[in-house]
DNA sequence: CAATAGTTTAGAATGATTATAATATAAATT
DNA sequence: AATTTATATTATAATCATTCTAAACTATTG
């Protein structure tokens, strides 16, 4: 729950001129108790739905792009043609509903710790993540 | 190493037709020592390197498709703009490399198995998936 | 209040993938 | 082996999410 004062700081801090677009992203994106998850067209739904003025598509991807560039947004992507951005940035796995195309955040009671015994010669490990798929009993399974 | 009446055989198990165009591509795929990771380009150029009559890009979409529904190919998402398919088909786990843009297979002495200590309730399990991403340790993380 | 740098916008361009529908091939049937 | 039917391939067009363009707009600075 940030206000819109708070929203212009963290704008400003990250060399981004808080414009009226930019803070009405904010807003949908972050001022909120619980984090989400959402694709480029969710948000320019919403953002429709909730916003008199129209936000231009271009400017929709431009501003979720410089999100994440910052570090304020995580991609998350499913398949080809799947890909979910995430406002919940700290490090953690997730389930696939491949029933509902719902992304569910997974905790540290659901997924453990990966144990990486062996890592690539001279690299460094920037991130670690597990899609856990799950689908409903009776359905298909591939 | 298979050769082509293993391929007639599994493709006719599979109720597909061995046409030249699809053996050629078994060939192209699976007449290997080792699995391996590929584009759909790649495979494309690959192709036209080593077939003196052309592959329609349609057949080769159709027909990498066609496998990955019969099982004998996987698909690995890397990024929005980045999918690949893979020939290895037994549950494993990757690295990618962002210097090389590779994928790497990880074997059990590199990856432990993935604890996963609940499930969403009445769903079951499909795939379960850890990608690593790694990078040179002096370029820039995110 | 300029001047400047950065931002938004509508619309065009891009490009990977998929659809179309005519032609070709494989399999099944006589 | 000729005919019929089902399936596959192909060139080409269509789709559509994303990115590009460049003109208009806005926030910031002096
Ligand atoms: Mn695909
Ligand atoms: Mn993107
Ligand atoms: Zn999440
Ligand atoms: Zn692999």
């Amino acid at each position: 729950m940030l206000k819109n004062s708070e929203f212009v700081s963290k704008l400003r801090n990250s060399g981004l001129r808080p414009t009226k677009q930019r803070l009405k992203i904010c807003e949908v994106l972050f001022n909120r108790d619980k984090t989400f998850h959402f694709t480029i067209n969710d948000l320019a739904k919403n953002i429709s739905k909730n916003f008199n003025k129209k936000i231009s598509l271009a400017t929709i991807y431009n501003t979720v792009h410089a999100f994440k560039d910052k570090g304020y947004l995580k991609e998350i992507t499913i398949s080809s043609d799947k890909s979910y951005f995430d406002t919940n940035i700290t490090k953690h796995h997730h389930f696939y509903d491949e029933d509902t195309n719902l992304l569910i955040d997974c905790n540290d009671n659901e997924i453990g710790k990966v144990n990486i015994k062996n890592n690539i010669t001279g690299k460094k490990i920037s991130s670690v993540e597990v899609l856990v798929r799950v689908a409903s009993d009776y359905q298909n399974q591939n």
